[in-house]
DNA sequence: GTAGGGTTAG
């Protein structure tokens, strides 16, 4: 085995063997090591092409370390072995050694082939910029860009903002380097186009035609360039172009019928989802994992248990032994089916036995125990989590923000900043989210200022998300000014504004917003309606609710449900139009429900219409009977009518449940700090203070004719100590809190967890007079503006 | 030795 003769034929042995265990997909360890054992023990020393298919397939074999070992043992790797590991590096998430390597590597050896290697790193590893950059440097250092250069810097083009500019000189690159003729260059390029067309501010429709004419004019398709422009126009929205591309070919396009089958599911289409899965079997379209995953979504979204039954039966008997990359989305889809159908016990049992699991197999269990609001078990879960995304914190983050639980939400904000992940725009709108719910200005505009410097500031979530927080934190104004600036806006924002005009009550600004959306048509949705009918609602604009109401149906398509009933018929009894509200709910198709008769009791308290209040709060006794809200408001009704007795009698009802009053809870922001109070409250350090400063008030309120009402004090004590319990309501303290802290003159916002006292409202509309400031006040269930001894409700709420 | 399309978690 010394002759040169020899060496040259083991040498050729040895490659074809490595060859053969190449063309293995994937490629075959098992077959190599044998081989490589041979070489070993026969002392023939591998080199050269040999040596770096060795490192190739050891590298492509997660045995990493062992490829770079071999590597470190040749004297001078030559550009193969050095692209081969930078291929290597890239694909196992190492940008840094990847990039190592190229910097290692001089001037000299390098060849295009090496730059397209690195380009593809940088552009699997989520670095669009270095892509781009690189591909630059490439061309100054007289390497010519070919045909793989153009398809992998085209790829890194959906990472970079502006990549419309980047797509046009790039086209022209491509023009001028001559490989404007070559299928795969072109496919890169109209798979450009379309990534263009659906970011979010473009002009989706000129890009496409531009991709549709490259698509036109290619001297050679190839079944990638149809399955581009097909998935190129379901990523567009035009679903029905899409589907003419298919039925003009007469190739088999199994990656195509599958965008198809998702984009119908993303769109709710879920009849059409399951029409082109059927279709795909007819025209017997090999059926991939990719095809049960998302047929199976579409099964939990729709509710289809037993097609979704099937299909998993369906997966087990075509696929025998899948690969656990192949059995994993599959599984994972069938996690959150089963879950969502009610069969949780056999969700787990597919999660505990899965042979592999992912991030997503992890994030889905936990979206679907915040789903359905338990967050403590989603909280243990989160710390099993053997590792997370920033998916995993999104998911905790908007899961507390959304379940109330504010501070918690921040507190998670802040640990995965710690973490190191950067926020994205959906962690910073749960966290903005939660400024919302806690009614912290500061705190908001400081998240606002970091969505800045993140370059999250055209982000629709984002902004979304401030445009609720500005005008729950009661400034409707900056919310305003956040909503015109915003480069694009969707239903969401519209439905945002007008719900912070109508809860501030600004009614008629909120239908006039709503009227400007319509429009610039957009399509409201079903929240539009719910937010449209509650503004007219706190303004008291009953025709126009009701023009409203009957208009979703009849002209928008959008059939109401019971929560648009609620509003409509909490609209009519505000306005003390009993009848009208009545007969509203004999024309619902259905019985109502506790949100029906919660509006109608309250309609009743307002207006004291204490038989039909009865009729509601026994209903709702029935319905919700751990509901405190409605014995609160029947003997609050009772209370206002001076029936002490009947009153008791529902407060010995709630005793005997063992039903608590929800304690009314006022808090307020003083630097950087949130205050809350209680009634009565004796736990704040500045209480003393705060009852002093108070009683002078109320002597010079006294003096402009305020006269305390004492019908609010829901208990038949003696006139004196009612007006002394009065007196310290907790929105009372924390409003005179925020006249002793903020600065002078500022306008003191305070918040409540329910509804403003009746003798609360009419004090403040003093205090704004008194003090000449401005008050704002956020109740559970709408703002009130006080200023100059008026409220903005206008005494309507 | 290097590239390009589709899935499941918000």
């Amino acid at each position: 085995m010394t002759t040169p003769d020899s060496i040259r034929t083991a040498a050729n042995r040895y490659g074809f063997m490595l060859q053969i265990c190449c063309l293995q997909s994937p490629i075959s360890y098992t077959l190599a090591r044998p081989v490589h054992a041979h070489m070993i023990a026969s002392g023939f020393q591998p080199r050269g092409h040999i040596l770096n298919r060795l490192i190739d397939i050891y590298s492509k074999s997660s045995k990493l370390n062992y490829a770079r070992y071999l590597f470190d043992e040749i004297p001078q790797p030559d550009i193969v072995a050095r692209t081969t590991l930078i291929a290597a590096y890239s694909a196992a998430g190492d940008l840094k050694l990847s990039r190592k390597i190229f910097s290692d590597t001089p001037l000299r050896m390098r060849d295009s082939v090496f730059y397209n290697a690195m380009i593809t790193a940088y552009s699997h590893n989520h670095d669009g910029h270095a892509a781009i950059e690189l591909f630059c440097d490439m061309q100054r250092d007289n390497f010519r860009p070919d045909n793989y250069t153009f398809t992998s810097v085209l790829g890194a083009l959906a990472l970079v903002a502006e990549k419309e500019k980047h797509c046009q000189q790039l086209h022209c690159a491509v023009v001028k380097s001559g490989t404007g003729f070559v299928t795969s260059v072109l496919n890169a390029l109209i798979s450009s186009y379309v990534k263009c067309a659906a970011s979010p501010s473009a002009q989706s429709s000129s890009l496409m035609a531009e991709a549709r004419s490259l698509f036109d004019e290619m001297p050679n398709r190839d079944e990638l360039s149809w399955t581009t422009i097909i998935t190129g126009y379901v990523k567009n929205n035009d679903l029905d172009a899409a589907k003419e591309f298919l039925n003009g070919t007469s190739k088999k396009l199994g990656v195509a019928w599958n965008a198809m089958i998702s984009g119908y599911a993303h769109r709710g289409l879920y009849l059409e989802a399951f029409e082109m899965f059927r279709k795909m079997i007819m025209s017997k379209i090999q059926l991939d994992e990719f095809t049960f995953t998302s047929v199976i979504s579409v099964c939990a979204n729709a509710g289809c248990f037993r097609l979704g039954k099937e299909m998993h039966a369906y997966f087990l008997k075509t696929v025998a032994n899948p690969a656990p990359d192949v059995a994993m989305p599959v599984n994972n889809a069938l996690i959150t089916f089963y879950w969502k159908c009610g069969k949780v016990d056999i969700a787990r049992e597919i999660f505990n036995k899965m042979p592999e699991r992912d991030l997503v197999s992890w994030n889905i269990i936990l979206s679907r125990y915040v789903n359905v609001g338990c967050m403590d078990e989603a909280k243990s879960f989160f710390n099993e989590m053997p590792e997370k995304n920033i998916l995993s914190w999104i998911i905790m983050i908007s899961g507390l923000a959304q379940t109330g639980f504010a501070e918690e939400a921040l507190k998670f904000f802040n640990r995965m900043k710690l973490q190191g992940f950067d926020p994205c725009d959906y962690a910073f709108a749960g966290a903005i989210i939660s400024c919302s719910v806690l009614g912290s200005l500061k705190h908001g505009r400081q998240l606002h200022a970091q969505v800045v410097r993140y370059g999250h500031e055209s982000s629709l979530s984002a902004g979304n998300a401030l445009i609720t927080m500005y005008a729950r934190c009661g400034v409707v104004d900056a919310a305003h000014c956040l909503f015109i600036n915003m480069p694009c806006v969707d239903a969401v924002s519209w439905n945002a504004m007008i719900a912070a005009l109508g809860q501030h009550g600004q009614g008629t600004q909120a239908i006039e917003l709503f009227e400007e959306m319509l429009k610039e048509g957009i399509l409201p949705d079903r929240i539009s309606f719910l937010t449209v009918i509650s503004a007219c609602s706190h303004a008291g604009l009953v025709k126009e609710g009701r023009k409203y109401f009957d208009s979703m149906h009849n002209v928008y398509g959008v059939t109401p449900d019971e929560e648009h009933y609620a509003r409509i018929i909490d609209l009519l009894c505000r306005a003390g139009k009993f009848s009208e509200a009545k007969e509203v709910m004999e024309s619902m198709p259905f019985e109502p429900g506790a949100p029906i008769w919660e509006a109608l009791l309250a309609g009743c308290r307002i207006h004291g219409n204490i038989d039909l209040g009865i009729e509601a709060a026994e209903r709702l006794f029935e319905l919700k009977p751990q509901h405190d809200g409605t014995y609160v408001l029947l003997s609050n009704m009772y209370a206002v009518a001076g029936q002490w007795n009947d009153m008791a009698k529902v407060r010995k009802l709630m005793r005997d449940r063992g039903m608590k009053k929800e304690p009314g809870c006022s808090w307020i922001e003083v630097e950087n700090k949130v205050h809350s109070f209680l009634v009565g409250d004796a736990n704040h350090p500045e209480v003393r203070q705060i009852y002093n400063y108070l009683e002078q008030l109320v002597l010079e309120m006294r003096k402009i004719g305020y006269v305390p009402d004492t019908k609010y004090v829901l208990h038949d004590v003696e006139s004196d100590l009612k007006e002394h319990e009065l007196s310290t309501h907790s929105e009372k303290l924390a409003v005179a809190y925020g006249f002793m802290k903020l600065p002078h003159g500022a306008t003191v916002r305070v918040f409540k967890n329910l509804r403003i006292c009746g003798d609360c409202h009419n004090a403040f509309k003093f205090m704004s007079k008194v003090v000449g400031r401005e008050i704002v006040v956020r109740d559970g269930k709408r703002f009130h503006h006080f200023r100059d001894g008026k409220c903005s409700c206008g005494d309507y709420w």
